[in-house]
DNA sequence: GCAGGTTATGATTAATTTATCAATTAAATC
DNA sequence: GATTTAATTGATAAATTAATCATAACCTGC
């Protein structure tokens, strides 16, 4: 069992469920059942690799993909019905990595995801901690150190300045943060994010010590790191 | 036509004419007909990408896949009769980076050529740079660097900019610009756009140093980037 | 069910961008 | 060179958006 985690999105349970059996040898698993839900785990628990089905509810595939390109090249396998062939070169150049048309070989997912691991050249010392400035984050024990002191931080300021460190300097757009961070529409919930963001930075800049403003609002477009 | 340099390992005539025919569009193409060859040509070409038979005369298409291996990480895109499917797995496990049964679709293997080359370019959030001469644009983290200097702008501001990036020394009418900029109709905002475009200009000029006028006025007809 | 912190909401203020106007300057046409 | 049309500029008003504060609602663990 390696540390290696794969999400999957999939809608079908009995797919889910195979998908997970003979991958959970192998690998650390997680589920999504649908769009929303794909974005808001891919966001948590940043997985290496993505096995994402192409027919979801709602939020579909194709946009899931997309979305996820925005900010991240990690490897996405597509799973697709066989008569929607047609649809996968579009795909594949929108970002997917690879696909498998259902029903699939088993010993063929596990191989193509292999593939996709095999790729990835990422140093496993280093767990998934992420570092900007004095800022360290560590997920897992869900603790920010900056400048040597803890800062404990509540649930949603810290999913917020999780996301900001996994992206650093990418443009958030206030909706693309909401909707990531709570898992629903940003419907005129706008106060509300700022609030936070005004109580986290000032949590922030109270630690890091210097007029840094580390999380900074790009007038009309978003926020970003700095 | 990019440098990239693609190696067709084949010795069906008809196939290899073929991937010549699909490929030279886009790619530089080099060829081999048989395992000793396409070693010889793997290591005096330095080809970014592999696309190799696997039944070739005498040497294999699979000991030439782990010759490779031993010194290269190079993508290898396997083409395979429909048939060869079961050692398709140990191929991939093998270090093959994809495969393609025989007969394949021309814009799948484009495709799957794409998604293969895709892996070794710049880091995503490099991707959509837009470069003009000392002007660099970067629409992820919604910034300007002219000359090594930042450049805030304003959205609108921005977004002027960033078409003219977009597509440069071609020239837009004022309505044109308005349009795709502000989405609306371009109704006597002749002023509000030239303002926006002045404004714009000295401070790109400003951080320009040279008398450079970056944007300059078509009299009469619209702007662009010189 | 209570006490702690956390999260959401509303009202207010501050900051910034955007639009508009008027006046000037520059370019083209004749 | 006079005239017309387009472009620039600076000043100012309007509109948007962000930050802040105080307070209320909400949980969660005890």
């Amino acid at each position: 069992m390696t540390n290696t985690k794969i999400l999957i999105v999939e809608d079908h349970r009995d797919v889910r469920d195979l998908l997970r059996d003979v991958l959970a040898n192998d690998y650390q698993v997680v589920e999504a059942v649908d769009g929303v839900s794909a974005l808001a785990k891919f966001n948590t628990e940043a997985p290496d690799l993505i096995i994402l089905d192409l027919m979801l509810p709602q939020v579909t595939g194709e946009s899931v993909l997309k979305t996820i390109r925005k900010t991240s090249a990690v490897p996405v396998l597509v799973l697709t019905a066989i008569q929607d062939k047609q649809k996968v070169v579009a795909l594949l150049e929108e970002g997917a990595n690879d696909y498998l048309t259902k029903p699939f070989d088993i010993d063929e997912l596990l191989a193509r995801v292999q593939v996709q691991l095999r790729q990835r050249t990422k140093p496993l010392n280093e767990q998934n901690k992420l570092t900007y400035g004095a800022i360290v984050l560590n997920p897992s024990d869900h603790q920010v150190v900056i400048n040597g002191q803890k800062l404990p931080l509540p649930k949603k300021e810290f999913a917020i300045l999780q996301l900001l460190l996994a992206h650093p300097k990418q443009v958030f757009t206030k909706e693309n943060l909401y909707e990531t961070v709570w898992g629903e529409p940003y419907l005129n919930a706008e106060n509300t994010l700022n609030v936070h963001i005004s109580n986290l930075r000032n949590k922030v800049n109270d630690l890091a010590g210097t007029p840094n403003k580390y999380i900074i609002s790009i007038w009309g477009i978003g926020v970003r790191l700095v």
